[in-house]
DNA sequence: ACATGTGAAGCGCTTCACAGCG
DNA sequence: CGCTGTGAAGCGCTTCACATGT
């Protein structure tokens, strides 16, 4: 299968990688295995590896060393910047699975003067002015925001400006982009409110 | 419509409630309008909003007060415990979003007994032994898990194991629960790979 | 005139069922 | 014999198009 890979797949292949952390100690896995640990159905599981070329041995399963390597090429990691070093910024700076899946925080960027050449994690909090020329001398090509809700159109506008073409928004709020910039949202009471609203019907 | 609101609608909700928060000075508001703020076809909207009850008026749009209210209501709220006070905790139980859509935070427990007692937003720090008395007690009704992988399983039993049917994990692992507790898994490297595939192509 | 509400068509993803292969 | 790979069926969500209401 050379076609596109379908976006609710690209969707699973890091759940998949998260299975395949905690299968230490064994050399195989099968569909079945895989699709009970991310709690999906084993065809879906074989269906989404075949996109990626076919690793499997039949009447045995994927072999998860290179299982692991084919997701891991598949998505690919870059350079971060974090802009927002409040509470949430410093968690994601903090976060050891970045690191883990490949990913380099590139910088971490603030207002607030107080803040600014604090030292979070090794990197030294700089300086918002500093922004465009760090994304560009560290080719930083996806940034996170995690500042205040007032700040993050505005750190948007600056970052699509700069280059970069993939932001993750942590921000509660709605950002307006180009359709050539491809925004994530995480909004934490988003979920909370998916799941209250299961809460009140079963 | 009375039948029940398709999963990828209650996903939404939470969008237009903050897509309306930003209609400020104005009294209605039309699907189309809606729309381009939240990134979806007008259609969707009128749809979405239909599950609700028709509370649109033919040839004006929606009003924004009585919208809002019944956005509200059918998603719901309720008190939830948060545990791990590391960054991330400490981050959520600082987020103001939580108690602006009318969840509590009911307590925030840690197993380190350098953090017990510390006090986040208000909060004391309460000693992960505390948090079934708390849960029963206090009416939680979703647990948020901010703790290391490793201990995430184990928190995620004893909640199970009180009472508690919804579980918003952060923890960068895989949780095995019965089928009748719902777990919403919030992974932050996921959402960064996901952003890596769609940057290598395109 | 204008925007909602909705049957029906369209589309993509999930699941089944079985052929294919070690 | 067991498990993968996959065409085809099934299913739910999205979008269209227009009737409906003010």
């Amino acid at each position: 299968m050379k076609d596109p890979i379908p976006r609710a797949t690209v969707e699973r292949l890091p759940v998949y990688l998260r299975c395949l952390d905690e299968l230490s100690g064994t050399e195989w896995v099968s569909s079945g295995r895989l699709a009970a640990m991310a709690g999906v159905n084993p065809a879906q599981v074989r269906k989404d590896l075949s996109y990626l070329g076919s690793y499997g041995v039949r009447g045995v399963g994927y072999d998860i060393e290179n299982l692991r390597n084919q997701v891991e090429r598949e998505l690919g990691s870059c350079r971060v910047a974090i802009i927002g070093a409040g509470n949430l910024g410093a968690a994601l700076a903090n976060f050891d699975g970045f690191t883990e899946r490949g990913f380099a925080i590139a910088g971490i960027f603030d207002l607030d003067p107080e803040k600014i050449g604090t030292r979070i994690n090794r990197l030294r909090v700089e300086p918002l002015s500093a922004l465009e020329e760090a994304i560009d001398e560290r080719g930083v090509r996806i940034g996170i925001i995690t500042t205040p809700p007032e700040a993050a159109q505005e750190v948007a506008n600056r970052l699509t400006e700069a280059g970069v073409r993939s932001i993750l928004n942590f921000a509660p709020t709605i950002l307006q982009v180009a359709d050539s910039v491809d925004v994530r949202r995480v909004d934490l009471s988003t979920e909370l409110q998916v799941l209250s609203f299961y809460l009140t019907r079963s």
